[in-house]
RNA sequence: GCCGGGAUAGCUCAGGUGGUAGAGCGCGGCCCUGAAAAGGCCGGCGUCCCCAGUUCAACUCUGGGUCCCGGCA
């Protein structure tokens, strides 16, 4: 018999966090964070973590591992949560994967291809190439190597052009061949996967009130720690490092600072919405805004008892 | 009150010898496999302030209004 493993996703402010505490209670579940900014020690209030209490009552995974001047990525994640899965299941208790970074998600359950990792004095060189004789360069020199990847990523985002240069080089192989060799854990377990979805309008106005809070509880005193030292890559791509940076630099006010977070997490909602969109076999559970987290978690239970 | 400047997409603004108009942002949609809270792509019929005149044709010219912003009183 498969052993089980639950995952709930949904976008950035739809309420995950709170419903996987009482269902994590209610079936005996260790949480595992599917998240690329809650892995980050110090930072807690941009990322919304749970509290010190609540991870007290309930195992939390994956969260508070790294400094923020460390990278993190995909592959990282995909090793670590495994290794987590394996772990629990051992305790006799079941993983209960929570979290809106959908490419992890994605690598866990379906696969990540075998590949080289990044190679940052490649890539370095690469994007001073771009710099020096265009985009279009690399992008001519990728269509050479590989037509299939060529033909799938834009000329414009350079970001993926470099990767697949980056993979070529490494492994003496396409991307768009290696791409094709991945397996995930979907038939290894028995597994399952609520979304959480709202209506836009509630959804935006869930994000507006807790940027509102953020900031009541010393969001910009948090990123002003943060920007004390080295700062990775990754963790700089937080929703409201930049914002406020820009604050304290004396950019532009609180309040266009407050404005500029809220758009951008209304943008990252849905550019998750959208990829979410495509994830197989998720149950959708619709929520309102007067919708009960209990009663919510109750009903994910008693459907999995079923 | 006088003298300038302005009124065009939700917002900030371009524009055109008269042939019904664009950019950025917002907003909406989408793509995505080692930076993913990142990165990229696509989407614009809107009383071109109102009224009258000139004209085959006015958002564009002329006259008269209305409102806004500067300066001077």
């Amino acid at each position: 018999m498969k052993k089980r493993v639950i995952c709930l996703i949904g976008p950035t402010a739809s309420g995950k966090t709170e419903i996987a505490l009482k269902l994590a209670k209610r079936i005996g579940a260790e949480i595992i964070s599917c998240d690329s900014m809650q892995i980050y020690k110090g930072i807690d209030i941009a990322t919304s973590k749970p509290t010190k209490a609540e991870t007290r009552r309930i195992p939390h995974h994956l969260i508070d591992v790294l400094s923020p001047s460390q990278e993190y990525n995909v592959a990282l994640f995909k090793k670590s949560a495994l290794e987590k899965i394996n772990h629990i299941h051992k305790k006799g208790k079941v993983p209960l994967i929570v979290g809106g970074s959908g490419l992890y998600l994605r690598a866990l359950i379906d696969g990540l291809f075998e590949g080289p990792g990044r190679d940052s004095a490649l890539r370095n060189k690469l994007s001073q190439q771009a710099k020096k004789y265009g985009k279009a360069y690399l992008y001519r020199k990728l269509k050479k190597q590989d037509p299939e990847a060529a033909c799938k990523i834009h000329p414009h985002d350079l970001r993926r052009i470099i990767r697949a240069l980056e993979v070529y080089k490494l492994a003496r192989e396409p991307i768009s061949a290696r791409q094709k060799k991945t397996f995930g854990i979907r038939d290894k377990y028995d597994l399952r996967i609520f979304g959480l979805r709202r209506k836009r309008d509630e959804l935006y106005r869930r994000i507006e009130r807790r940027v509102d809070k953020m900031f009541r509880k010393g969001l910009a005193s948090e990123i002003k720690r943060v920007m004390k030292h080295k700062i990775s890559r990754t963790a700089e791509g937080l929703l409201g490092y930049r914002e406020i940076a820009g604050y304290l630099k004396g950019e532009y006010s609180k309040d266009r600072a407050s404005e500029l977070l809220k758009r951008n997490t209304r943008h990252y909602a849905k550019r998750q919405i959208s990829w979410f969109k495509n994830e197989k076999g998720v149950n959708w559970i619709e929520l309102s805004d007067e919708d009960k987290s209990q009663i919510i978690a109750d009903k994910i239970g008693l459907s999995l008892s079923r």
